[in-house]
DNA sequence: TTTTTGTATACTGTATACAAAATTATTATT
DNA sequence: AATAATAATTTTGTATACAGTATACAAAAA
C-alpha cells in the first residue's frame, strides 16, 4: 500500500501553488530551486516538475538559465480575464440551466443564503462562497474540457487574487437573482444574469485603471 | 550539449508536439521515455520536462509509475470543444471587429479568397486556410490571455486532427459572409456567422455520433 | 565619485545513478 | 494445458553529479 498516491512533483505542484495564492511568495519573487525544495524536503527534480506544471499555468514564469519568477498580473490582464470568464461562463450556465441536477441547484442555494440573513457580512467567507458559486457551475455543467481549461487557465485564482472587486451587498442580490433563474430553468435570464454579473465587476476594475488605481 | 538558445525541454516539446499532431505518434501509444529520448539524441531529463509540458495541454496523459500515453480525443470530447470555441471565439470575433486593422482584416480575406476561384480545391490546402483564419482572428482580437488559452488548451489543435467536418464548398461561403460582415464593421452579424459555422460542424458530428460512427 | 574588469560564488540545465515498481519471461504445480 | 509462483528485465521516479552561465563583489581605471 502506497502512503501517498500521487508523486513528488504532483504533490509538490499543489504545495507550491497553495503557496502563490495564499501570497507566501509574492509576484515578482525569484524562485531559488535548491533552497525551495531544501524547505519541501524533496530534492530539485520534483520540484522543477512542480515549477514546470506552474509554468504551463501562468502561475509563474521561467526565465531560461536565469530563473522562475512569481507572475503577478496586471490590471490590463484581469480585465481580459474577465472577457473571457463571460464567455466561459455564458456557455457553462446555459448547460448547467438544461442539464443540472435539483442537488446541485440546491447547493448553490445553500452556498449563497447563508449570507441573506447573517449580517455583518463576512467578507472572507462570503469571497469564498462566491468562487465556489461560480466553480460550482463550471464544474457541474457537464462540459469536462470546458471546465479543465477554467482550471488548468487559472480564470477564478487569478481574479480571486485581487480580492473582493464589489461589495457583498451589491452582488449578493445578483447571485440571487441568478439562481432564482436558474431554479425556474431560465436559459435566457440566467447567461445574462452571470454576465452582466461579471460585467460590472469588470467595468468597475477599469474604471479604478483609469482613475489610476 | 547546446544546440540552440531554446534549452532542450523547450525543443523536445516542439518536436514532441509535431510528433504527436503528424500522427508519428497515434493516440493510446505508450512513450518510452528512454527510447525517444535516444531517439531525439537527449537525456530523460529534458524529455520528462516535453512530456510533463504536453500534459499541461492535455495532449498526452501520464498515469504514474506506469508511462505517459497519446492522449486520444472521444467524439464526445469533440463537441465539448465546439462548445467551448463557439464561446471564445464569439468573443474573440466581437473583439476583433471592434479593435483589429484593416491589415489584419485584410489578411483574412487573402487567406480564403483564393479558394474562391481555384477549382478543384485543395483541400488540405484549404484545411490548413480555415485553422489559420480562425487563429487569426483569435490571435489579433486583442485579448493575449484569451489567445493563450487557446493555444494553451489546443481547442484548434484537437479538431484539426480529425480533419475537414463539412465540405470546403460549403464553409467557404461561411467564411466570406464572416469576412464581410467583419469589413462592414457589423459586430453581430459576425458573432453570429461565426458561431453559426461552428454550430454546423458540431451538429453534423453529433449526428455521426448518433448514428454510429 | 563612477565605470570597468576580473574573479569567486551561486544557480541552472542536463546527464547519470539508483532504488522501487511494473512488466515480461520462466518455472513449478496441479 | 492452464494457472500460480517466482525470477529476470524493463521502466519509472527521484537524487545527485557536473558543466556551463549568470550574478555579486572587489579591485583597478577613468
Amino acid at each position: 500500500m502506497r502512503i501517498s498516491n500521487d508523486e513528488l512533483g504532483k504533490q509538490a505542484y499543489k504545495r507550491v501553488k497553495q503557496m502563490i495564492v495564499s501570497k507566501k511568495l509574492v509576484p515578482g519573487q525569484k524562485i531559488v530551486q535548491e533552497q525551495l525544495a531544501a524547505q519541501l524536503g524533496i530534492s530539485r527534480t520534483p520540484l522543477r516538475d512542480a515549477l514546470q506544471m506552474l509554468e504551463a499555468e501562468s502561475l509563474v514564469e521561467s526565465i531560461p538559465r536565469r530563473g522562475v519568477v512569481v507572475r503577478k498580473f496586471s490590471n490590463e490582464e484581469i480585465l481580459e480575464i474577465y472577457d473571457c470568464r463571460i464567455a466561459l461562463e455564458g456557455a457553462a450556465i446555459r448547460l448547467f440551466v438544461k442539464e443540472a441536477s435539483d442537488a446541485a441547484v440546491g447547493s448553490l442555494r445553500e452556498l449563497i443564503m447563508p449570507f441573506k440573513v447573517d449580517r455583518p457580512i463576512n467578507e472572507n467567507a462570503y469571497q469564498k462562497a462566491d468562487s465556489k458559486f461560480h466553480d460550482t457551475i463550471i464544474k457541474n455543467c457537464g462540459n469536462r474540457f470546458l471546465y479543465n481549461l477554467f482550471q488548468k487557465g487559472n480564470l477564478l485564482t487569478c481574479i480571486d487574487s485581487i480580492g473582493l472587486v464589489r461589495a457583498p451587498e451589491e452582488t449578493l442580490q445578483e447571485h440571487m437573482a441568478i439562481i432564482e433563474a436558474i431554479e425556474r430553468r431560465d436559459v435566457s435570464a440566467a447567461v445574462e444574469g452571470i454576465q452582466e454579473h461579471l460585467e460590472k465587476s469588470k467595468r468597475l476594475i477599469l474604471k479604478n485603471v483609469k482613475d489610476g488605481n
